[in-house]
DNA sequence: ATTGGCACTCAGATCCATTGAGTGCTAATA
DNA sequence: TATTAGCACTCAATGGATCTGAGTGCCAAT
């Protein structure tokens, strides 16, 4: 175990190193705390710390700077994260009070959060494997199209406009929209896919042609809607600390903006203490983001459905107003998804 | 007026810069083109070059770069652009064929014109002046809120939930929505706001509460559509393009998420030659973007509305594939978004 | 356990000297 | 008159060599 004064140095290094971006060494250490000790104590403290891998000196002899373990260590101890300022509580209140759909207050979101932390902020869509279809609707655009449109119980409203090149007769188009609703009103989406054959048959003589047009696009809805998807903000951000990384920023907006990669991140990341869960530097297993780390934690849809939100910049990140950030946001995004219910 | 040979050397110091980015001097010049003169030839027609401020030198002794004004005359001189390839072709046909709405229809335009120039896109919606109401839908979602949509036809489809917080009856909304489409419905937008007002007085008894509380969000709508704006796509291309910016990119990237600073810049620029119209570097009256130019064109939607399509990245681009691009895009969309009428 | 003292290290700044791509100019040539 | 070969010249970039100072590790004294 590590005793209480090289952990508070570990704490004051971490802290200055995050403000100055410089290596930070015993004097300067001494002068900005007030430790009660002279630079040769703090230096024997630090060589305990280095023993422990948990700060690295770049040079023989320069500064240290933490290392992963280091900061894993500095968040571990963080007993209280940096509390909102009012002024951000407000704004998050004004951006996510007003109800919408979920596609809206997912965007809203996640500029918000971009916003709030200047990195960049990333919302999951809720996986949407127990969700089920709530309302089927369709809408007469002009003699030759349809507006199709899918409303689930997790909020989510998509639509599709669809030609029918033939034309349609208003009649018809009730018919079918009433036979949809029938067969698939609070049926959950997965099942979808297999009534969907039914209507088939079910849908005879006139109507049947509609319905042949019709049903395959209502399929690619629900397909499109229980893909997994991330949704990006601020990536501008990182440009914004281009020099906390030390080749070029371009190979780790392309790993953030990869779908896949980022999915398979965030969703093997288990909320620790304070809801949010971080994976500091080469925790996470991706190479071009070896310098990053991510801060995420989960919000509720609907109370029971769950996706993550989060930030992702440089390793050297404030985390304490981070956490915070993406902590308050989380929560009132599952209030404000949760609450119309 | 520039003679021939010096225009020719002109094309291929900015071609060779382009393609090198390192100043491309005399040397270099005639071993990689086949003027059948020699260096010291070549040298005397960069004289009258740099004469003209179509070239400069960085340093006293070292190849020439173009200024802005030398890839002005190249672009000027640019007799035929670089044609899509055919996979370039199919992309955009796969992208674009589809009927979809306005926003699904730009918001693929915009990422499918970045992915084809690796360059950060945008596109302007069309400002709906001219637009008018085609139909105006409400939909029951639950037994507290209500989903409005205003379809307008300009093809543009928006929507918002509305809580009701004292609940409604299924009936007051048929006739609040059939009220709404018998006085808005080919209306244009800009007389909404005042016909609205009428609305509230045609509203009476039980339906008056819930009118009060939808038409207020109607007009919402209504606002929002009218509002320019802008989509961006790929603004990580930029960062890819670090060293092409002096400093640092970020100020760069700051000016171009800047909506009100883009929508002036865009709105003046006239088509002229293909049918695009760019600004370079300097060109532009925007101090962070001295060192990029923007490519666009516009285009129409229904026939009337127009509005702007293009792309922006460093000076230093590739104008004749960049213009071909914009150029192919524009058209595509102004086919697709006309061709359905 | 803490501290002052001291020798030591090494990244970064500063200062040359060298190199070479590229220029401008001139005198000769076609 | 246009072109070219030749040549002196310039200057950014490169690569030591040297200097400096912040910072270290260690030791003997408190």
């Amino acid at each position: 175990m590590i005793p209480d004064r090289p952990l508070e140095v570990l704490k004051a290094i971490v802290r200055d190193y995050i403000a100055s971006k410089e290596p930070v060494g015993s004097k300067s250490l001494v002068e900005r705390h007030s430790f009660g000790v002279s630079a040769a104590t703090i230096r024997n403290d630090m060589a305990i710390l280095e023993e422990e891998e948990l700060i690295v000196a770049p040079h023989t002899s320069s500064g240290r700077v933490p290392t992963d373990k280091g900061y894993r260590m500095f968040v571990d101890q963080l007993s209280e994260v940096k509390p909102l300022s009012s002024a951000e509580k407000v704004a998050i209140e004004g951006f996510l009070s007003k109800s919408s759909d979920l596609d809206e207050t997912l965007g809203q979101t996640v500029r918000l959060l971009s916003q709030l932390t200047n990195q960049v902020a990333l919302v999951q869509y809720p996986s949407l494997g127990r969700a089920s279809v709530r309302h089927i609707e369709i809408i007469s655009i002009d003699d030759k199209r349809l507006l199709l449109m899918l409303i689930t119980d997790s909020g989510r409203i998509q639509q599709h406009v669809l030609e029918i090149p033939g034309g349609y007769e208003l009649g018809d188009v009730e018919k079918l929209r009433n036979l949809l609703n029938e067969s698939l009103a609070s049926k959950a989406l997965a099942e979808v896919s297999a009534i969907a054959k039914t209507i088939g048959q079910k849908a005879t003589g006139k109507i049947k042609p509609l319905a042949e047009r019709v049903v395959p696009e209502l399929l690619a809805l629900v397909d499109a809607n229980s893909q997994e998807k991330i949704l990006l903000a601020g990536t501008s951000n990182l440009a914004r600390r281009e020099d906390d990384f030390p080749g070029s920023i371009s190979p780790v907006l392309e790993a953030i903006e990869e779908q896949v990669v980022m999915l398979k991140l965030i969703s093997e990341m288990q909320a620790d203490q304070h809801g949010v869960s971080l994976l500091i530097g080469r925790e996470n297993r991706v190479d071009a983001l070896s310098s990053t780390s991510v801060v995420v934690s989960g919000y509720e849809n609907q109370g029971s459905e769950i996706a993550k939100v989060g930030v992702i910049g440089p390793t050297r990140m404030d985390y304490s107003s981070n956490i915070g950030a993406v902590r308050a946001v989380a929560r009132y995004l599952t209030k404000s998804l949760g609450g119309p219910q």
